[in-house]
DNA sequence: GCGACAG
DNA sequence: ATCTTGTCGC
């Protein structure tokens, strides 16, 4: 399913009737997650066509505006509602509760994207594989323009070759679903048989199923999850652990998962031998940004 | 009121 | 990852 959830969103904000409200939270929820209400407001705010797609009648959750991306900001949403019958008072909406619209035609993308995610789940392997070489991988953003670097490199992290990619996303950053972001930007442009350093989580996810599982699932090719920050898990010195059981290690301020088609343990041993080099993200990193802002000196 | 929230 | 249209739980 390679669904554009920008477009299927704006469509979503386009029900709302004149003279009603919605909550971000409540478009997240049609869109089939509560977690996506912060990607709301951010693709709302990207609201190419505005009033066309009327952005102005989504609020806060507690009855109060929320922002509005114009050179008068909020006063222009209070404006444009006022203008379609909305009552205002002390930066509340009044009778908020006859007002708002949730009655969403949808069909909840992001749990359609769960339920996909539940078969191709079952394909994750934690038995190690063969592989060709180690390719770091890192994506830098401008608006919806991904500048993706891949970054083949040996076990010294010498780099070996670089190939970069330029397109456009048509998926928001939402937690928990960056799969849909940068994974399938990644399975676009891959083609090998390498094993990939990605920068985010493989098993180590709510649903077992993150970023490096998706890509190395559908690429049949081994992957690790390097992530900065902690989404799931609970640390225990360098293991961490979901229940009893573990889903990653916690190296270096590193949080490390097997994506697929390699073992927990020879995850640790790479990873920790590439450390002490130094970190493959932040290598892959600096050559998605230089190519973005080469990118833009051409312009 | 402050921190979480993969990037 | 950028540079700000959220929500929940402590």
């Amino acid at each position: 399913m390679d669904i554009d959830l920008y477009s299927y969103f704006y469509d979503l904000v386009k029900q709302i009737p004149k003279g009603m409200v919605t909550t971000y939270k409540e478009l997240a929820l049609a869109l089939g997650d509560q977690i996506a209400s912060r990607a709301v407001g951010q693709m709302l705010a990207e609201n190419p066509t505005p009033i066309i797609v009327p952005c102005h009648r989504v609020i806060k959750s507690d009855g109060t505006l929320g922002g509005y991306n114009h050179p008068f900001g909020t006063n222009k949403k209070i404006e444009l509602l006022e203008s379609e019958g909305i009552k205002i008072k002390n930066g509340v909406v009044e009778n908020f509760n006859e007002i708002i619209f949730k009655d969403f035609k949808t069909e909840f993308p992001l749990k359609k994207l769960r339920n996909d995610e539940q078969i191709l789940k079952e394909k994750i392997s934690l038995n190690d594989v063969n592989y060709d070489g180690i390719v770091a991988i890192d994506g830098s953003y401008n608006g919806r323009t991904i500048y993706l670097s891949f970054v083949k490199i040996d076990e010294n992290l010498k780099i070996l070759d670089i190939k970069n990619y330029k397109d456009i996303v048509n998926f928001p950053y939402i937690p928990t679903y960056f799969s849909y972001r940068e994974g399938k930007e990644i399975i676009k442009f891959y083609d090998g048989n390498d094993l990939l350093l990605i920068d985010g989580n493989g098993i180590m996810h709510p649903r077992g199923f993150g970023l490096a599982s998706f890509v190395g699932v559908i690429k049949n090719i081994p992957t690790i999850g390097i992530a900065k920050s902690h989404l799931f898990g609970d640390i225990f010195n360098d293991k961490i652990l979901s229940g009893n059981a573990q889903i990653g290690w916690y190296i270096q301020n590193r949080y490390i998962s097997p994506g697929s088609n390699i073992s927990m343990e020879s995850s640790f041993i790479l990873i920790k031998k590439l450390f002490k080099k130094g970190d493959p993200i932040k290598l892959a990193h600096i050559y998605a940004n230089r190519f973005m802002e080469s990118e833009q000196q051409r312009q």
